[in-house]
DNA sequence: GTTACTGCAAAGGTTTTGCAAAAAG
DNA sequence: CTTTTTGCAAAACCTTTGCAGTAAC
């Protein structure tokens, strides 16, 4: 199911940084690369990983994932929710490039895999005087589906 | 101080939604208006607004906001660290144009008051039929002084 | 007078932490 | 063997809610 050969390079990062590699950190970081959509809290990861480990620890989750952030593997966001939720940095072309689109009626998050800011990120680096790592995009609006709903609903009142 | 016609217009906006000026309503705004940088937490405009309201309640200042946000006279933003932050929606050119310059290493927030997006949001919109209403653009990295700083460093070593 | 609003304290939800036991290297 | 990591439970945090009293209209 998931590509072995992921997993080995993000437990050699582990192992690189000095950290031991622990069965729950494994069962994390393939539960990760098992879920394409991404966007998961902590708890949703959780819960995904407890199903192949069941006797991990919420904690522990946290911790692993605190890890992965500060090796840079997997990006902390958060939208307005009070939630932080947890992307994996995939490899190539998505991993700088990738962006949201939130809709504001049904609460769906899309992705968007395709680099939209490289000319704004030169304007900010010259205008701005500031060296630019990295980005985070939201959109916030209608997504095609609600506008479908909405346009449908207009015509029955 | 603080620019009266704009506290009068918010007074209005609330008071045609329905909602009473009770004066713990009217030193919020005032309180947010007072405070050109943004971005401040409930609890530090909570803090802000004690100063010259005592006797105002924390839970009050989360209704507050939850009002002006609901009414868009504020906007809500995360960064990464889990607390939700209050952004005034101002008038004419930066009310739509606000990107953030978060620097990884101080911690600063710096603004840019310039719509670096208007292509972009023709692209999401044109190529995946998602009707844009609002964004949220924050880049990541080095702000000037911390460049400066790290060359410095760099050459004592 | 009615209704919405307030402050307080309690409850809710998420994330972190202390600690003794367990596992990794 | 040493050091890190774990799970659990408790604590710490931010935010929301219930309620009786208060203030706006």
């Amino acid at each position: 199911m998931v590509d072995d050969k992921y997993v080995k390079k993000i437990k050699q990062q582990l192992h690189a940084a000095g950290f031991k590699l622990t069965p729950q950190r494994e069962a994390t970081v393939v539960s990760l690369l098992a879920n394409e959509a991404g966007h998961l809290s902590a708890e949703e990861i959780y819960l995904r990983v407890k199903q192949t480990t069941p006797d991990i620890g919420l904690a522990t989750v946290y911790r692993t994932l605190d890890i992965l952030s500060e090796l840079r593997i997997v990006n902390k966001v958060s939208f307005t929710d009070g939630l932080v939720r947890y992307d994996l940095r995939r490899e190539g072309a998505q991993q700088h490039f990738h962006h949201h689109l939130l809709c504001v009626q049904c609460g769906k998050i899309e992705e968007i895999h395709e680099d939209l800011l490289a000319d704004v990120e030169q304007v900010v680096a010259s205008r701005y005087h500031f060296q630019v790592t990295d980005h985070k995009l939201t959109f916030q609006g209608l997504c095609a589906d609600c506008q479908r709903k909405n346009k449908n609903q207009m015509a029955k009142d």
